[in-house]
DNA sequence: GCATAAACAGAACGAAAATTCTGTTTTGCT
DNA sequence: AGCAAAACAGAATTTTCGTTCTGTTTATGC
């Protein structure tokens, strides 16, 4: 090696993820890569590879990130009622008072992309059925410590909640207000709470 | 007039509704659309104008039919809380078993348009507040007709129906189960049934 | 039946964007 | 210091797509 790189990669695709949560993947050109990270397009795709590939590592790095930040706790010993409800108040914020982003990078890519890429499609699935199975987790113990009401359906009520997360987005982006957005938190989680 | 039309302008925007609704926007290109219906550029332009005013009435047109199709039943006398479970349940049917089509314009313009597209946000937002509106006056009549709880927060019960509606079509689109998203109708329909 | 204006089919044009290429710069190693 | 390999910036290429243009066909009114 002789010259050495003047970008981060990990920085790079990070800002990378914003900008294909925020606008999808159509609608995100290496263009709008290049501006954004400040890197050449001979750094994209040297590091990277093809947009697609970029997108698929960032799609992954979205992903890690959503369980790290939010569904981790769970998870873990003693997860209780408010961890959950914690997830949906950071869900209702980011998708709708974070201004130039306000995206779900599972939605954009479910809707552009999944009919007709098998393989995004099954690693989207697999996404939402880890996401599913930490709320379940989670309800389990919530449960436990008596938190939520002992006779919901807990498989149900997981793919519930992970619905409602995805419903959540679709509303904070369409720029209603996050006053309802709570509201229909509240809504979902109430029912189930001892 | 000298020649005369050789197709229908409204089955031909029918057939443009579909498409867009299955792939969106900018997944659907004027040549898919030309092919789609049989109709030449020149019918296309000359009727529709341009690709963007053409989407604008498919949008138009998908509202329409969604409206008559689903909720116009809840906002007439006697509307119960079937009336309701029905609606969910050609909506987990659409979403899930219908092949080549299984989208939602709605949210495919939302993660497409809305956020650069002021007009286009607001006319969405109308549309789904119009959709949560048929929710809450279809709750108001099930909860005199015994159907529906009495204690229910209309208001935020319609709206979290609203959300169930995308957050079905998020889920049925990425592959999961019919099954799944019954169980899903089931856990958001059964706290409130009286 | 014929002239004509409108509809048609598809070629052509222009813009946008993904990807590659080219010439230049940089930095680790000798 | 100087060489070489890698990184850089941006021009060039190719493809896709929206839109327009052109020559052809067709049906209506005289």
């Amino acid at each position: 090696m002789v010259r050495t790189r003047t970008f981060d990669p990990a920085q790079a695709l990070g800002t990378a993820v914003e900008l294909f949560a925020s606008k999808g993947y159509s609608e995100t050109s290496m263009e709008d890569v290049v501006k954004a990270t400040g890197v050449s397009r001979y750094g994209l795709y040297g590091t990277f590879g093809t947009k697609r590939e970029l997108f698929e590592q960032a799609l992954e790095v979205y992903a890690e990130g959503m369980g790290k930040r939010s569904f981790q706790r769970l998870t873990e010993p003693g997860a209780r009622l408010e961890h959950i409800r914690k997830i949906f108040e950071e869900r209702a914020w980011d998708m709708c008072c974070v201004e130039e982003s306000k995206g779900c990078l599972f939605i954009h890519t479910v809707m552009e992309l999944a009919p007709q890429d098998d393989e995004l499609r099954e690693v989207l699935k697999k996404f939402m059925t880890r996401m599913t199975k930490a709320f379940a987790i989670g309800l389990k113990s919530a449960v436990e410590a008596g938190d939520v009401r002992a006779d919901v359906n807990v498989r149900a009520t997981a793919e519930t909640l992970t619905s409602t997360m995805f419903g959540l987005a679709v509303l904070g982006r369409t720029g209603f207000s996050k006053a309802m957005l709570d509201r229909i938190v509240d809504t979902t989680l109430d029912p189930i709470s001892a």
